[in-house]
DNA sequence: GCGCCACATTGACCCAGCTCAAACTTTGCC
DNA sequence: GGCAAAGTTTGAGCTGGGTCAATGTGGCGC
């Protein structure tokens, strides 16, 4: 049950048992068998993050690695001087330790409430070494994360505001698989979309105000949006 | 001998045998046993590139992966009306496959004559699967790019023209190991780098200029700089 | 149901870096 | 060695998006 998770060593979901874990079929263990999941599930600890919640920082030691069952978060870079630049945005299913190896390379912070499986780094790096098919698939993520970093520098490099913005609108839907019309949650404020797009807050705000005044898109109070216009916004992207 | 490195298969490097490659130490096949090395290198085909050669197209299906033996690539993405932003540059040692799956993500061109080992992608991800310690080198070289990705986001998003140059120079050096004070080669144009940095030729040039005024670099010919007071470019670099 | 607080929107103005243009420098080819 | 051609530098003015400021709004605690 629920209240049993936080205590109790699990892989994934907080149902408490892997088998009904709600990330079941996203998560990295979806290519584990029956009886490696349920060794996996004894190196697992359940995590709980309140809204706003720090999981690490940027530069502490990478003692664990993740995975996210339930909730977003987001994952900054800091300057000196307080500038700050989120590289991605996790939803349910997404690993968090592929990017790092002695140290964390950004902090990752929650969005809302949200749940995480939390594997101690060396159990789980020996254990990786004796599956496989657990390190191909996080070579798969990496390689779909390495080709997605691209993208992004190339929206950050070389796209107009209107592109950048656009282009976000568009591939958050399709990440969480909202097809057009269907209500896309935002759940992340407009300050972390500026930090996510390189753009500031009233520039994030001007530009959605602009595609909703074209009927593009459809805001649903400040944390929701709605795709009216597919083509249109897909052209304002310039894919 | 390199006159017949183009028609046999061997791994890396062009005297044409892997015990002999001048990037034995730096490249994937360093983690290959000597006979696993034997049999590596019969799957490799040698190939050599003109300068600004383009190796492969963006968007075309990715039929080989590569192992950058000499010479510079640069990695582009283009929008449709022209605009590019170059998302990284290969030097010898790297791996060019880690990316992408069934369609390149960007094209890669030589910034100079360049010397690959070529493996058809099938039978490398055949190889691979029967040999964990080959994966595993792909992990790690993944988790560098991607953390590599994410300081270049935060380049390309938070910081000045002036931080852009400076984060470049001393990256690049550090890159190709060269100590503050000796020449550090610039294989690419004005106009990479600016597609590398997200600027413009002049922005990039003005830079150089202010960077070179202030006896903080010295610019060796239009192909090399050497770094004169390392302290004040990191500080520039707002690292 | 009211008031507060955090977040979002909108407007007016400004500036870092872009655009356009012209001169300069290097390289290679006949 | 002369002369294109390609790349680079420098200058002058313009603009997209940033800054600063004021107003709007939704959610929550009491």
């Amino acid at each position: 049950m629920a209240a049993a998770a936080d205590d109790r060593a699990w892989c994934c979901g907080h149902h408490g048992i892997c088998e009904s874990c709600e990330v079941r079929a996203l998560a990295v263990c979806r290519v584990l068998a029956p009886e490696e999941l349920r060794r996996f599930a004894t190196m697992a600890r359940h995590i709980r993050l309140e809204p706003g919640a720090i999981l690490f920082h940027e530069g502490d030691p990478a003692t664990h690695v993740y995975s996210l069952t339930r909730g977003y978060l987001r994952l900054c870079k800091l300057l000196a001087d307080g500038r700050r630049q989120i590289t991605g945005f996790l939803v349910p299913g997404d690993f968090i330790g592929l990017a790092f190896a002695e140290t964390y390379v950004y902090s990752a912070e929650a969005l809302g409430p949200a749940h995480l499986c939390a594997f101690a780094a060396p159990a789980f790096q020996r254990w990786l070494a004796t599956t496989p098919h657990l390190e191909h698939e996080l070579l798969g993520r990496a390689r779909g994360e390495l080709a997605a970093a691209q993208e992004q520098m190339l929206l950050l490099g070389r796209k107009s505001a209107r592109e950048r913005v656009a282009t976000f609108l568009l591939t958050f839907a399709r990440r969480l698989d909202r097809k057009a019309g269907e209500t896309v949650p935002l759940p992340m404020t407009r300050t972390d979309i500026a930090d996510y797009l390189g753009l500031t807050i009233e520039t994030v705000s001007r530009t959605l105000s602009q595609l909703k005044r074209e009927s593009i898109i459809d805001l649903v109070g400040k944390n929701g949006y709605r795709i009216r216009r597919p083509e249109a916004l897909a052209e304002a992207a310039a894919f």
